[in-house]
DNA sequence: AGATTCACG
DNA sequence: ACGTACGTGAATCTA
């Protein structure tokens, strides 16, 4: 292996680190700005350099040789400010914890510290210097390489004898040269007065060194410059001498003393935590601090054993995330007696169990309900009698904190006796199932984690109004969901599979067309080589850059389309490639024994209150494109004689918008049943209804739709391809047009910016902190937010109870109709023949008068023998 | 594990 | 000067 050293300049890094953060406290009050800035910077350095030897070098004191010569030696310094002061030891603690080798040595500076071993140790191995000082760069070598801070703690400079060449014209040796000539305000080296960096290369071009300069003073003409020289002489080879590094100094430690084997992690995380340095803590891999408890658990394996209570925190332990296929522990009842753990035999086998479990009457605290039910229905348990489930009611509580474990849920309210899954089972390869004791006990935490904090939940919710939304809304829907989870849409393979025949005929076809075009095979899905390929090989004109490159995403390629003929080949590969690996061969992977896939819907993740799909994602299944829209043939009824029922809201966004709005022209045009992008359209470009052609239309709604989003100018110009300029005076005519549209819009910013959060029509709450930051795209991205938030989670709202009453509504008419999925603003339903002319009618009835807004609900059904057909 | 791309509402 | 419409999940490539 390479060896590689990496020697720091600690002082300068400090600095950089302190400067480049805003100030930052511990809660004890510590200043930690310089210590976080400088933590990151370590972590970067190990990341991207993998150093096999390591030092971090410090100025040692005040005095140094260089005052012996020069008394007035970075005099005139002002003094470090207290708040970096005080942060050295700290950064001193954190380099230990990295266990880099730190080294300072009296009268000598880091500078000579990093010379001298930069030196000795070019001939074996690689260096690489980093600091915030350029007069490091003249140890620049084939060997050594300086990276000098830019701006910020990330962005450095990275010298190489080339870079040096192209950047001054001079060689490493070269820049002690123009430093003494040039001198350094900060570090009060003189200098020759009048000689800047310009003047210094210049005359070192024609001379080479300091000492070519004076040979030749004759030659040189300019007046001012030739007298400055000659007066200031001793005072330019003094500066020299200053600035010139020391690469013989007498330090202890030899090269392979510095060997680096990384950090000792433990400490690092006794560091991190002190100083709160949160994001780092937690990508350390180190077992976490978990409060010890005794948890009188009891494992049940006979059902003669089994206490049952009246009100119990339950708690369904499974490995994973996916309770529909991962097998089941155990579950566990909490009681004020004590804890019991029953093993799956006999959740599959007591009578006694399963009625306690299916009655409403006991009463049933969840760490997630609809994991619960989810997973007890494999064994025939149809559990009921929710009233509190603790994921459910830290997500109304506040969305933005990673849930998904109630390890995270309990730390964040400040329990830490949850142990994290992947401290009990391990992760990775590490993962292993371990004694059951131990999972049990695992599983009473996180019951107690629920008992713990319902009250402070409670409280909170009814502070903020959201009871209703727990109690009526999510909770209820908990168990709907994990209904349709169970229950699974089933699929036809034969269709799948004949698409797929097709589709990779297809692409092996296209294929060798893009080889023939490019005049080489490449791996065409690889952005990298695609890059290659298209804007060197071909010689095409890049349209935007991403992170790492240049994109080749469909709208750039779109651009291209007219420019060379392998354009379109790549689109269509591209569109058929997704639609073979994505939705044919993935979905058939998906497929369950039973011919169904069974998707699980997240209850507590987006940030607006909508849903999310898994396992696979069955919201977005291909519509848009006819080709893609074959997909939905698969899909199909479970029974013989049955058909799939969709019915889906119209325009609901918009709805709910005028309904907030209350924007008169809005609210009537929906009210007389208008088209309302033909309105719109009719309104903006002043013209009747008979003149709106399909692109008026089709401009209007596309300003319909961005307005929802928080629109900009330029977010329009490239969604309609037209100038910046011209999607401007849509908007400008369309607030003309609409003024309550407009007042809404800044009415939610305000009240967004003094409450700190925005809410739905159900009081779900999203915290807006990006409002009050200082970035403008991150502001701007909260103003959006703000604005789109409301609207899309108050569809998010309506169409959850609607999933209720619709519930409600079949079981009271003894309906066998199932509800199979939800895709935001639709649900699709399978029904047997008899109930057809019913569902047809009570599906949007019942979605429709779910909740009475200023403007009518409408929504449209289709039935059909596929969901390509409804 | 992160970036890119693309499927949906 | 920069980067931009809101909310998601999955496949693939790459470091």
């Amino acid at each position: 292996m390479k060896k590689k050293l990496v020697l720091i300049d600690g002082n300068s890094l400090a600095y950089r680190a302190f400067f480049a953060l805003p100030p930052l406290t511990n809660q004890k009050g510590q200043h930690t700005n310089a210590a976080y800035g400088f933590t990151m910077m370590l972590q970067n350095i190990l990341k991207d350099e993998k150093p096999t030897h390591m030092l971090l070098a410090w100025d040692a004191g005040k005095k140094t040789f260089r005052h012996d010569s020069y008394e007035a030696y970075k005099g005139g310094r002002d003094k470090t400010p207290s708040e970096l002061r005080e942060q050295f030891t700290i950064i001193r603690e954190i380099v230990d914890a990295f266990q880099i080798k730190q080294y300072e040595l009296p009268s000598y500076e880091a500078d000579d510290i990093i010379g001298t071993l930069s030196q000795a140790a070019s001939d074996e191995l690689e260096v690489v210097i980093i600091s915030g000082d350029k007069d490091l760069t003249q140890l620049v070598t084939d060997r050594v390489t300086v990276y000098i801070t830019r701006k910020g703690i990330k962005d450095m400079e990275k010298y190489t004898p080339a870079h040096i060449e192209e950047k001054y014209g001079l060689t490493p040796e070269q820049i002690i040269d123009m430093k003494g000539l040039m001198g350094d305000p900060s570090d009060n080296i003189p200098g020759v007065p009048g000689v800047g960096e310009k003047t210094a290369i210049k005359l070192l071009k024609q001379y080479g060194t300091m000492e070519g300069v004076y040979e030749h003073l004759n030659d040189i003409t300019a007046k001012k410059l030739n007298e400055n020289l000659t007066t200031y002489e001793e005072q330019a080879f003094l500066s020299k001498q200053l600035v010139t590094i020391h690469t013989s100094a007498p330090i202890e430690p030899t090269v392979d003393e510095l060997v680096y084997n990384g950090p000792d992690e433990e400490a690092l995380y006794e560091q991190f935590k002190q100083y709160e340095f949160n994001t780092l803590l937690k990508q350390l891999n180190v077992e976490e601090e978990v409060e010890e408890r005794e948890w009188n658990v009891t494992i049940v394996t006979e059902e003669s054993a089994l206490v049952l209570p009246e009100r119990a925190a339950v708690h369904l332990e499974y490995m994973d995330d996916n309770y529909l296929t991962e097998d089941v522990f155990g579950l566990l009842i909490r009681t004020e007696e004590g804890n019991q753990f029953i093993v799956p035999e006999v959740i599959g086998s007591s009578e006694r169990l399963k009625t306690w479990l299916e009655s409403e009457d006991v009463v049933k605290e969840a760490t997630d309900s609809k994991a619960i039910r989810g997973g007890l229905a494999r064994y025939g348990v149809s559990v009921s009698g929710f009233d509190f489930d603790l994921t459910l009611a830290a997500y109304i509580d506040d969305a933005s904190v990673t849930h998904g474990s109630i390890e995270a849920i309990a730390s964040h309210y400040g329990l830490n006796y949850v142990a994290s899954d992947d401290n009990v089972y391990g992760k990775g390869a590490k993962k292993k199932v371990p004694a059951l004791e131990r999972i049990a006990e695992h599983a009473a935490t996180k019951v107690e984690a629920v008992h713990e904090l319902r009250p402070q939940l409670i409280e909170s919710m009814k502070e903020n109004e959201q009871l209703e939304l727990l109690n009526d809304i999510e909770i209820p829907l908990a168990l709907i969901l994990s209904d349709m989870e169970t229950t699974g849409i089933e699929v036809d393979r034969n269709v799948l599979q004949e698409l797929g025949i097709d589709l990779r005929a297809r692409l092996e076809t296209l294929e060798a067309t893009i080889y023939e075009l490019a005049g080489e095979p490449f791996n065409i899905n690889s952005p990298k080589q695609l890059s290659v390929v298209l804007f060197e090989d071909l010689g095409l004109t890049p349209i935007k850059k991403t992170k790492t490159g240049y994109s080749t995403a469909a709208d750039v390629l779109e651009k291209l389309e007219s420019e060379h003929p392998i354009i379109s080949h790549i689109l269509l590969y591209r569109q058929l490639g997704k639609l073979n690996s994505t939705y044919v061969e993935g979905l058939e992977k998906e497929i369950h024994s039973d011919g169904k896939i069974h998707t699980r819907f997240q209850q507590a993740l987006t940030q607006t209150g909508r849903l999310s799909s898994v396992n696979p994602n069955l919201q977005n299944i291909p519509i848009r494109l006819e080709e893609g829209r074959n997909i939905r043939k698969a899909f199909v009824p479970s029974e013989e004689g049955w058909q799939l029922l969709a019915a889906d809201y119209s325009q609901i966004e918009l709805r709910i918008m005028a309904h907030i709005s209350q924007d008169e022209k809005l609210v009537e045009a929906f009210r007389r049943g208008a088209d309302i992008h033909t309105e719109t359209a009719m309104s903006v470009f002043g013209v009747s209804r008979e003149e709106v052609t399909s692109n008026m239309r089709r401009s209007a709604k596309a300003v319909n739709f961005g307005i929802i989003y928080g629109i900009s100018d330029y977010g329009l110009s490239q969604n309609l391809g037209i100038s910046r300029y011209k999607a401007k005076q849509f908007i400008d005519t369309y607030f003309e047009t609409f003024p309550g549209v407009k007042q809404f819009m800044e009415d939610v910013v305000k009240q967004a910016k003094k409450d700190g959060y925005v809410t739905t029509l159900m009081h779900r709450r999203r915290y807006l902190p990006e409002l009050n930051d200082r970035n403008f795209n991150v502001r701007s991205f909260g103003e959006r937010t703000a604005i789109n938030t409301p609207i899309q989670g108050s569809a998010a709202d309506i169409i959850k109870k609607a999933m209720i009453d619709m519930k409600r509504a079949m079981e009271e008419r003894n309906l066998r109709s199932r509800l199979l999925l939800q895709v935001h603003d639709e649900l699709i339903f399978e029904v047997p023949e008899d109930e057809i002319e019913t569902m047809r009618q009570l599906v949007p009835q019942v979605m429709e008068e779910t909740m009475a807004l200023d403007v009518p609900l409408r929504v449209d059904a289709n039935v059909g023998t596929s969901w390509y057909d409804v």
